[in-house]
DNA sequence: CAGTGGTCTAGACCACGTG
DNA sequence: ACGTGGTCTAGACCACTGC
């Protein structure tokens, strides 16, 4: 049963992209699983190897796979040190990545607020998960963060004996969820009574805010989170080029 | 005369990439002009079609040639509003992304401190362009901007009846340097007696401190601007993606 | 209509990793 | 030695643009 039998407009290649990404996104192909050949897929399709070449080779510039010379192609898996590499944008005084801890993580399940139903997008009686705690470093408070996770998407992790450092390794492995995409809001704030404490600073000491949004394959947003960040010498960065995609969505 | 008599280790298309990279570097092909078809790029090298259009697909997944059916293939041209919109991250309130206007601009020569040294990699006795200006929007100044440019790549420039609102354009326009990608070091500060007279805002007020390094096409620095914004409710956008690429030089 | 980039095919050979 | 992805070629046809 071949994929070029309809009259579609699409592109055959991009048919078969979109079949492949339904294989991860479902679950069918798991993380760090090698998936067939070109040869293979292309006889699947009843396309040839060259357009499932083409197909398989978007996939590896979006990341969603990883293609290795002489061994085969496989779907990239989310690990705690990948996730921190590709996602933590913090560095020190001297531009090194910094890697934090995760101090004790409370989590609870709430009904939503209507500002949390706007940011993850959610209906009138949907469900949140709340996860709150103080990041450190070298043993000393530097972040408060609060993750709010849509309840659906992700049950039963507010009873988990441990909540991880890095929540989307969690997401990939064990609810097939894979985070795409973030979009950081920064501004600068100055902190109150309550942040001063936290991260064990003067009421009144510049920090900077976090806004973040994540979002998984399909576009849905999987978490909000918002951290406030006593950097000292250090700073968030943020690498803008040329070639980036222009459509703020 | 054919590229692939030698041999080297690296792919046809890569070669003939560097060489099409080079001839927009050099301003042997000018911003916005159309290039050769690709049969006419092929012949040229002694290569085949098809090895000639992976290597001018890569330039146009660079952005840095725009690929129009039935028309043909152009050099990228940053226009001042392609700079902003590429280039200039902050947004308001409602989401929208803000279009600053440019108040007075001061421009003066001089030899470069020790920091600008490092920031821009610069030689000792090398001297720099420094451009300073308050930013407005809706008439009212938001943001203080300082620019350090390395003075031998543009000549001329402190000279110039006016500074234009975005040096971008102007950088490739009239110096043929072509921005690639802008490093954002982003920190929270309080405004202190300067800023805060500047900004027309209290001492105090927390603001969003970018520390930019701006790359050239060869990787060059070609500037390094440190911005106070007074952003309110607005903020800095940063769009992490899995696809990005890994490498933090 | 001619000329451009876009898609698709078929097949050859190379480079790499593993057994 | 074998199977994988990586490179390169040659040619066909389609879709869009502008004259």
């Amino acid at each position: 049963m071949s994929i070029a039998d309809n009259g579609s407009a699409r592109p055959l290649y991009a048919r078969v992209r979109e079949q492949l990404i339904e294989r991860i996104r479902s679950g069918a192909w798991k993380p760090g699983q090698l998936i067939p050949n070109e040869f293979e897929i292309a006889a699947e399709f009843g396309v040839s190897q060259g357009t499932a070449r083409k197909a398989i080779e978007a996939l590896a510039s979006e990341r969603l796979v990883v293609r290795r010379q002489g061994r085969g192609t496989f779907v990239v898996e989310h690990t705690p040190a990948h996730v921190m590499f590709r996602f933590f944008n913090l560095y020190d005084a001297h531009r090194e990545q910094i890697i934090p801890d995760s101090g004790h993580a409370a989590a609870v399940v709430a009904k939503a607020t209507p500002e949390e139903r706007a940011e993850l997008r959610l209906g009138r009686n949907d469900k949140v998960i709340r996860i709150a705690r103080v990041r450190t470093r070298d043993g000393r408070p530097f972040i408060t963060e609060t993750s709010t996770l849509p309840e659906p998407l992700f049950p039963g992790i507010a009873e988990l004996p441990e909540i991880p450092n890095t929540l989307y390794d969690l997401f990939q492995k064990s609810y097939g969820i894979l985070v795409m995409r973030t979009d950081d809001r920064l501004s600068a704030v100055v902190a109150d009574v309550a942040s001063a404490a936290a991260l064990g600073t003067a009421v009144g000491t510049p920090l900077l805010r976090i806004d973040r949004v994540a979002f998984a394959l399909d576009d849905r947003v999987v978490e909000w989170r918002v951290s406030y960040c006593h950097l000292g010498d250090g700073h968030y960065l943020a690498r803008t080029k040329l070639s980036d995609d222009t459509d703020r969505r």
